[in-house]
DNA sequence: GGAACAATTAACGCATCCATTAAAGTATCC
DNA sequence: GGATACTTTAATGGATGCGTTAATTGTTCC
């Protein structure tokens, strides 16, 4: 049951149904998901600590809005860990068939991007990086990285639609997937730190732009 | 309360009161830390997130052991996001007065080793990586680092006296300290990351020679 | 009218309690 | 003698209750 509380609270949050700001009582969350308040702190403790929401003596919880200083921070460290997890990946001799997925996932994004459907974009690069994760097979790191994408997830949902056609990303991966394929991990980590300091600039410049400071 | 226990497990996991495979049932854990399971049950969910204990329905919780795997993989993050700490500080073109915590923990690991003062360089090694991490200035990559620093610590401690004396270890963090000087970026992402490339091989080696996957 | 102090309310943190369920032990049957 | 089914035990997860404490409101005094 705090698994469940867990996942609804997230989902909730990273749905934006509950917007950054939003405070509520650890009774009010409970009446809402039906349980008893014992199970709501402990997801809420869990959520503490993974950055989603602060919880405050007497005010009950409040879902944290993410400052463009939290995001330069987690881009910082999800550009590090990513570009590790394509050199392990590439170290690895990956066979074709492993990279099937990414390639996969890169054409999901071409196709959604002709469609102009940006939603769809999205949820293919989520793809890609997630089969990268998995591939480079070090099971704490894509744990890691996991949260670090929850803690992004908003903001980069409120710039989808503000940023340019993210027409460069595909052509990137592409580049990446080479890189695997040649097992040239060093052309890995270059090629996907590039991409990943280039959409940070961007995502970040948006960001500023809009004083998007109180989400 | 639930922070009282939790550092009180926390100390007793590290410093191997409880060693690896250690089991208890969270009734005998809150009678040994005086208070009732409620605050024991959140201490322990969090120490699991954290890795370091495994709560296990029906049989309490049990201290997690390390494997080999563990120690690489956590080595893997801890060497990328230790030379973007590296980077980063050097990015900030940092004074001398802002380096002088790192030459003093030099200074300090140079002492313990020629008084061969194992615990005392292994605390003063510990400070300067915590001052690195420190002035880079990234609080989250700050929070990640110290907890897989928290995992790895364990295995650290028992590979601290079957390993070769640490002399390479200063000359290295000499190095380091110079490129964060000059402000030269790359160069301090490659020296560190070399040095913990080269500590990491061995502390792995002996690792897997002495068959530590107990641990 | 404003400020300070007191009283009341209510949220939290922990303890306790209870229902559920899994594990262990025992008895019976093959 | 072994295996299976049933009983019993005990640990857990969640609910509830209670003491503590902080915030708010009301009252009084300046």
């Amino acid at each position: 049951m705090v698994d469940a509380a867990y996942e609804q609270i997230r989902r909730r949050i990273l749905d934006n149904v509950w917007p950054p700001g939003h405070r509520a009582l650890e009774q009010e969350v409970a009446l809402e998901l039906g349980m008893s308040r014992t199970p709501v702190r402990e997801a809420l403790a869990q959520l503490q600590n993974e950055g989603l929401v602060q919880v405050i003596p007497r005010h009950g919880m409040r879902v944290l809005p993410v400052s463009p200083t939290d995001m330069r921070e987690i881009y910082e460290i999800l550009t590090a860990l990513e570009c590790m997890a394509a050199e392990l990946l590439a170290r690895r001799k990956p066979s074709d068939a492993d990279l099937q997925p990414l390639m996969d996932a890169s054409a999901a994004m071409d196709q959604a991007l002709k469609a102009d459907d940006l939603d769809a974009w999205a949820r293919a690069d989520e793809s890609f990086h997630a089969q990268l994760l998995e591939l480079a097979g070090n099971r704490q790191l894509q744990a890691t990285v996991l949260n670090y994408w929850d803690r992004a997830h908003r903001a980069r949902m409120f710039t989808l639609r503000l940023r340019p056609k993210p027409v460069h990303s595909t052509q990137e991966h592409g580049q990446l997937v080479d890189c695997l394929r040649r097992g040239d991990a060093e052309g890995a980590a270059r090629v996907n730190r590039a991409h990943r300091e280039r959409a940070n600039c961007e995502l970040l410049a948006i960001f500023e732009r809009f004083k998007l400071a109180h989400m």
